[in-house]
DNA sequence: TCGTTAAGTATCCAAATTGGAAACATTGTA
DNA sequence: TACAATGTTTCCAATTTGGATACTTAACGA
């Protein structure tokens, strides 16, 4: 017995002024309008009706009930058009959770056009590297660039990554500059992520794939430090080529061994819970990221 | 599924952190919250609350909810409470109806004192001599000086009241001064109610019963104007002692067959719809009211 | 690395509840 | 007086509920 059925049961009886026009208002049947109003006096083990096969009255707990349902009934009929609305149209609040690089150098351009197109969203860009669980932070999205997920999360491809070698002119001419992936393992490496040593670096160049580990002695789980670490002369590193991109561009960093790229492609993912059904705006945002980043990262903004 | 129940596991899940700390709460298992919080996704159609055994988290969908649970709850358990206050302390309103005379002669002199004990009720009398259907015009009691009820309203007897016969000493003087019972259906009699002719009156003097079948030019709904035209000679009354007092000690009117009374005694009700758990302050009311008038109703107030 | 613990979920199933149909009761009307 | 509209009751199949249990996951600690 649905305490909100029966308190929409009996508001519409007393607005309409018998049980039987409230059944015909809510698809039900007299009976049932009488026995959810039953049930209410039951809850409440009060009359709230007095009535009659011709005539009804609020007693006095009654018409105190009656304001009261109609404050609750008037909420939930709002929340629930909000929540459907949400789920049908790209409207109100957003929290997307994405990686600090990513973040101010690709998205931040792009977001200002996404909030032009959808002007009813209310957007939140949580930018963070912390690799901690979506799920307890209450992001809506989190967009991540990993190889395929293998968490309990479901995941949206957007599109590839490329990742490349790099490597500081300075750095080059005293280790020399290799000409093959195994050489690298006799290199200072710079890793992305959380483990220091044990890095495995895969590349292909279209034809035969190399595995190879890598160690250095600094590692980050932020792109740009790593970058600015080789671009001081720290070693090689291994990332996407819109990182680095303004550190060639001012000639501190050099693509090596340019026919060698990280095989299999890692992508960008938007990773949201399972069987959340979405609502609109987040199906929206990860249908505009794919619009924008059509099948690869762009190398600029 | 009672959503309010959804509400509440939803709400207390957020508030403390867990599911099953929302569960301990309730005083349901672990599994009923888990299915109340999966049944409003469902209603709704949206993810609320992302989980893992270890941590909650809202999507904005579910914060954008939150806020509304949190006025509709709060409504809820005020109203709750006011209505459980009601049914067992006198407060909150009280709407009673009662016949003109009665109320403007014997009730009003005690409603302040009715008041004083009970201070938190608001009353609203409602002075009305039409015989209508209580029910319809949304009274919570209704006081009636009748016969038994046979109205399928329930009763509740308050005290006696005693009719006797009157008339004016102008009118004796010319029709004669009545001996017997018998010879009231030769007099010209004021009838109380609607029906002009047919009104049977029932007598007795403690030792036998009588029944006259009395008519006359008068007849009303209201004892006043039934004692002022008696006053004026149109004939007898048998009316309340209380309502002709006055025109008695003006020595308008005069008591005649002093004997005979009306027998059985009508008497003075409390009406109000059956199975009506009635809120404590009508129950209260009519308390007052059974020991203002002690048994039977006195002459003066 | 492997138990341990607390948590959320899935499954099962008897017990309770639901909701519609139909009959009944009541009330006003033609 | 018959009729129509209404509120209530009853009955019962169909559904839902809710607890017990087992399973899964995640954090913690030895």
């Amino acid at each position: 017995m649905d305490r909100l059925d029966a308190f929409r049961a009996f508001a519409l009886s007393w607005q309409h002024g018998s049980f039987a026009a409230a059944a015909r208002e809510m698809d039900v049947t007299r009976s049932q309008v009488s026995k959810l109003v039953a049930s209410l006096e039951e809850t409440y083990n009060v009359k709230l009706l007095n009535r009659t096969s011709r005539a009804l009255s609020l007693t006095s707990a009654g018409a105190e009930l009656h304001e009261y349902v109609r404050s609750i009934l008037a909420l939930s009929d709002e929340v629930s058009l909000a929540l459907t609305e949400r789920r049908t149209q790209a409207v109100g609040k957003l929290v997307v959770n994405a990686p600090m690089s990513f973040g101010t150098i690709m998205l931040a351009p792009r977001m200002s056009r996404f909030l032009q197109q959808h002007p009813r969203v209310e957007l939140r860009m949580d930018l963070n590297d912390r690799m901690l669980n979506p799920i307890e932070m209450g992001f809506d999205l989190s967009l991540r660039i990993a190889h395929m997920t293998d968490s309990n999360l479901a995941a949206r491809r957007i599109c590839a990554v490329r990742r490349s070698l790099y490597a500081s002119p300075a750095y080059l001419e005293k280790h020399g500059m290799p000409t093959e992936p195994a050489q690298l393992s006799q290199h200072r490496c710079l890793n992305y992520g959380h483990n220091m040593t044990g890095a495995e670096w895969q590349l292909s160049d279209g034809r035969s794939d190399k595995r190879v580990r890598v160690g250095g002695a600094l590692c980050s789980n932020n792109g740009e430090m790593l970058a600015q670490g080789a671009a001081d002369g720290l070693g090689i590193v291994l990332q996407p080529d819109f990182i680095i991109q303004p550190w060639v561009a001012r000639g501190e960093l050099v693509q090596i061994l340019g026919e060698w790229q990280e095989a299999p492609l890692i992508s960008l993912y938007a990773l949201y819970v399972p069987s959340s059904r979405l609502p609109m705006a987040a199906r929206a945002f990860i249908d505009f990221l794919v619009r924008e980043f059509n099948d690869e990262i762009p190398l600029l903004a």
